[in-house]
DNA sequence: GGCGATATTGCAATCGATTGCAATAGTGTT
DNA sequence: AACACTATTGCAATCGATTGCAATATCGCC
């Protein structure tokens, strides 16, 4: 007889007693092994066995207690991803299409059987390794939105844990980085922005992020190759937010908008707030300023006038983190990979019609 | 001596053998039981005993297989959030604040000492009973974006599953439900459009979706108020999209422009959409057609006009589902509630001035 | 009819931590 | 000096599933 465990019995609803593996066994007649096998379909048992424990499972509902089976097997299948914020701002770095992302790796995890353990950098103080490898609650690390060169990422690479990133590559790393190309990303946008006659091309983004510091040396790229000289006077520190784009247009940027004819703004929010700031005095977009954003966000086609940006394929990143980091698990490699980007071409940056 | 396990060893970098308490008692000279409760603390151990194997732990690192401690403890102290994605267009309706409202359930749940597994309906069409609570992948259940009458959720609650929904209440369910007064939002929104002079307002939004439906209300309510009669003509079916509400302005509202002079969305994305159709058409916001939005985004204070909307507290929701929740789990009652919201009002509302 | 090969099944150890209960040592009292 | 208590510690069972190895049954074939 199954132990009582003095739990009081909530009257009317199921009982909800969970079976075990040993209640099913009993039930099918035969013993826990063969149940555990028939279970997980194991062809060393006769196939009428099989069906008949599998039948009972299922009338029972019986559900492997996955606490039990990661235990014995030293397998969690689980993966942690963790999100890492900005300590300034308290924003995603990747907001805009972190929910996209998130996403598709959870759907990509699913179906490869595995788990997802989700958590931020905010409440993460802790050491990763420490909590969520050594202790077994997961198998593997996606950390994404590296940020401004945590030396947590770097100790994780080595400590023997399986982990790929998301963000940008300096290609020094001693870890697996999946990302954007952001460097080709800007570069595509400010030549684009020269190709519509801009001459005086600001640069908003806060460099001492890696991804941001990327998109600054693709916009370098993209003036150098116009033969246009950088103006220290038009790169600006800004923050992820609208709110600091906004701002730092309006503070900085004025002083100089006598000959300035464009702005690449590192990320969407920042070229939304960049733009409010330019309507309010009455400047054209693009006539005036031309205006490129980055990300595409889901706002980005429907502000006016709609924002031209760099896409991300935030599905193939996510597909590729998921691959990359399995793979390593498995015994695999997993390896660097920069993904391409598109223009969106839009009102704020088109000038001819 | 410990045994191997055959794998084979990063060579050059920490073997991380990953220790057990055995090895910790056995370093600190105490049993395996000593050791237990000395690193949970247990006043019944000496205090010198319990310092010196909380000090030999610390030195090497270890710590608590979380799945043995399940195992024995029978819990896993984690919870499982499931977001309920739109069957049609693939969104969560809660889309916007999602993030916001996701990384305030993890910070609270780590504040508690709880993971959190998160996944999406489109992958869990498992019976989520059985997936996350009979296999004891996790102690409760957070269900966000109820959505359009999901039985999955009315399932749970015969199930004897703790577990507690963000979306609308109707009222009548078997369930603890906690969201936003949707429908006094609405009601506030809409009756400041009433206070601007607008007469004939027309609604955005579908009504499939519980919440939705009581901004509905709201909607009503507030022209009721008023002494206006509903138009069936001026309320439309409108996906959560921006695009979705960019088309219904675009080829269902215009046949109305001659009169129609408010424009109340049900979400901000439907709002900028509808923004755009009416820019497009120079028609003028707020002056001609005065918009409000729900759900205040980013960029809502940043899109030209800036949009007048209706600000849920995310934070406190996150807050309470989590209490509320755990609450349930150790024994006690969950309750619904109704979260008050508040009036944002931006340019694209305001006529005086 | 007997022997080896093959197909099935079960025994028992194991994963790592927790905890009820018993055992021991130490203290104070009369 | 003997007894009652209390403070500490350890033994051993337990959580539920998996799996190496041994045991049994079945079958074919000479």
């Amino acid at each position: 007889m199954s132990k009582n465990r003095g739990k009081v019995v909530i009257v009317g609803i199921k009982p909800a007693k969970t079976l075990t593996l040993s209640d099913i066994a009993r039930l099918a007649g035969v013993s826990e092994s063969t149940a555990s096998r028939a279970l997980r379909d194991n062809p060393v048992i006769n196939a009428q066995t099989r069906q008949k424990v599998q039948q009972i499972a299922a009338e029972h509902q019986f559900k492997v207690n996955a606490t039990a089976r990661s235990l014995r097997t030293q397998k969690s299948h689980t993966i942690a991803v963790i999100i890492l914020f900005d300590a300034k701002t308290q924003q995603a770095i990747t907001d805009p299409f972190l929910l996209d992302i998130l996403g598709v790796i959870a759907d990509e995890l699913t179906r490869q059987g595995y788990d997802m353990l989700l958590s931020t950098s905010k409440t993460t103080d802790k050491d990763w390794r420490s909590y969520y490898f050594d202790s077994k609650r997961a198998d593997g690390l996606i950390v994404i939105g590296q940020g401004e060169h945590d030396e947590r990422v770097e100790q994780l690479s080595h400590a023997g844990v399986p982990f790929v990133v998301w963000g940008a590559a300096s290609g020094a790393e001693h870890f697996p980085v999946i990302g954007s190309d952001n460097r080709q990303g800007a570069q595509l946008a400010v030549a684009h922005l020269i190709t519509q006659g801009c001459k005086r091309i600001a640069f908003l983004g806060d460099i001492r992020h890696s991804e941001i510091e990327m998109r600054y040396l693709g916009y370098q790229d993209a003036l150098q190759a116009a033969g246009i000289k950088p103006e220290p006077a038009l790169q600006l520190n800004t923050d992820f937010t609208a709110q600091d784009g906004y701002l730092q247009t309006q503070q900085e940027l004025f002083a100089e908008l006598g000959s300035l004819d464009g702005i690449f703004a590192a990320s969407d929010a920042i070229a939304m707030g960049a733009m409010k700031a330019l309507l309010e005095h009455n400047i054209k977009v693009p006539q005036q300023v031309a205006l490129v954003g980055f990300d595409d966000i889901a706002m980005s086609a429907y502000c006016t006038p709609s924002l031209t940006t760099v896409k991300q394929d935030t599905h193939a990143g996510g597909k590729l983190l998921v691959a990359q980091l399995l793979s390593h698990i498995n015994g695999g490699k997993a390896a660097s990979q920069l993904l391409p980007v598109k223009l969106i071409e839009r009102q704020s940056s088109l000038r001819r019609n």
